[in-house]
DNA sequence: AAGTGTGAACCTCTTCACAGCA
DNA sequence: TGCTGTGAAGAGGTTCACACTT
């Protein structure tokens, strides 16, 4: 099979969270255009999304709303469910295990790591924290195969280093440097300084 | 002249990092397979990158760094500086606040926002914060030109509409939510969720 | 009539490969 | 010799346009 572009998967996250939401309020059907629009892009793309994952709706009634809901939870899922760990529990790491607690239930940040002794051994978000020489002992034990990164940058490598060597293979970065990882593992560094400097030369080209 | 893609203004970021970097530890030039090596890119890409922005080295030294981190915050920086608003502080929003504070000499938050009033009237890593009510007032005022969204996903588009309003030109989003802007506006969402769905599908896929 | 499914064209970004240079 | 600068090829993603379906 070919393998889904990434830019796929991550519209799928997005068409995922309207779904949810139309079926919250009891709509059963919607067109490409509908879904493109309340995603912010256009009907060819969203037919050719579906196309990908292999999803097909009608002329009449378009897509039947709950079967490709369906379709992508089978597609994104790990029907046995998906451990996470984080490492940094500041402002951000906060943030992200508020946001992430009880949201999607195949889905888990199974623990949280830190060298702030004010941290460890508390529940934090519903999550166990534990200190950072922990890691490769809890991550063995818990079966977690997803990392989170944020710490200060300078830790940051030997956190990564740490999680390969248990053998994760996607990590998220959100400390503000850059990270090496060897071939096959994913990692998404998502630079907080740099989506900001980024705007920041839109608005002066757009002035 | 020809426009600058994107991605090349996303690694002159990344590559303005490594070169202050550089700088502080005296060093005087660099090659574009260094570069390249420390910003996790291909030599070609750094070589081709260098060229869009119109910088040049030399076969014998490669580039002059200072020339180059020089060029670079031309490129990026607005001399008068930019102020950049807040909406939401929260876990998030504080993160965010803290980590730039500072920072970027020609980039600031200027001014923060959240309905809560604990916040309001106070003072949260250096920058002041306000009732949403005041969004317009304060950003006219202020000449703010860069809107950041960190509330939850439920307000978050009433706020990018008076940010658009203010004449706000681009906004980046955390909010894990689809928002809508009007033609000529920069728009960047930074969904935390997706990012880490992504991550889960690479991992359940390379399992 | 108004949708979907999809080959083909198109566009954007990346990499190759090599001439030119110090 | 070992680098830079860059035309050209390649890869990846998006959009067009239209046959097909209900």
């Amino acid at each position: 099979m070919i393998p889904i572009p990434e830019k796929t998967i991550e519209r799928m996250s997005r068409y995922r969270r309207v779904l949810n939401n139309l079926l919250e309020e009891g709509r059963k059907h919607i067109y490409s255009h509908e879904l493109a629009s309340l995603s912010s892009g256009t009907p060819a793309q969203v037919r050719r999304d579906l196309m990908i994952i292999g999803h097909s709706g009608s002329p009449r009634n378009g897509y039947e709303i709950k079967l490709l809901r369906n379709d992508i939870n089978e597609l994104m899922d790990d029907p046995e469910g998906q451990k996470i760990a984080l490492t940094g529990i500041g402002y951000l790491g906060r943030a992200i295990m508020n946001y992430f607690m009880g949201r999607r239930p195949k889905l888990t940040i199974a623990a949280a790591f830190d060298i702030d002794p004010e941290k460890i051994n508390r529940v934090i978000s519903g999550c166990r924290c534990y200190h950072t020489d922990q890691l490769e002992e809890i991550i063995r034990k818990e079966n977690i195969t997803i990392g989170i990164i944020t710490t200060p940058a300078a830790g940051a490598q030997k956190i990564v280093d740490t999680y390969v060597k248990t053998g994760i293979k996607a990590i998220v970065n959100w400390a503000p440097t850059i990270l090496h990882v060897p071939e096959g593992v994913f990692l998404e560094t998502r630079d907080i300084t740099m989506s900001i400097e980024k705007a920041a030369f839109f608005a002066k080209t757009n002035k």
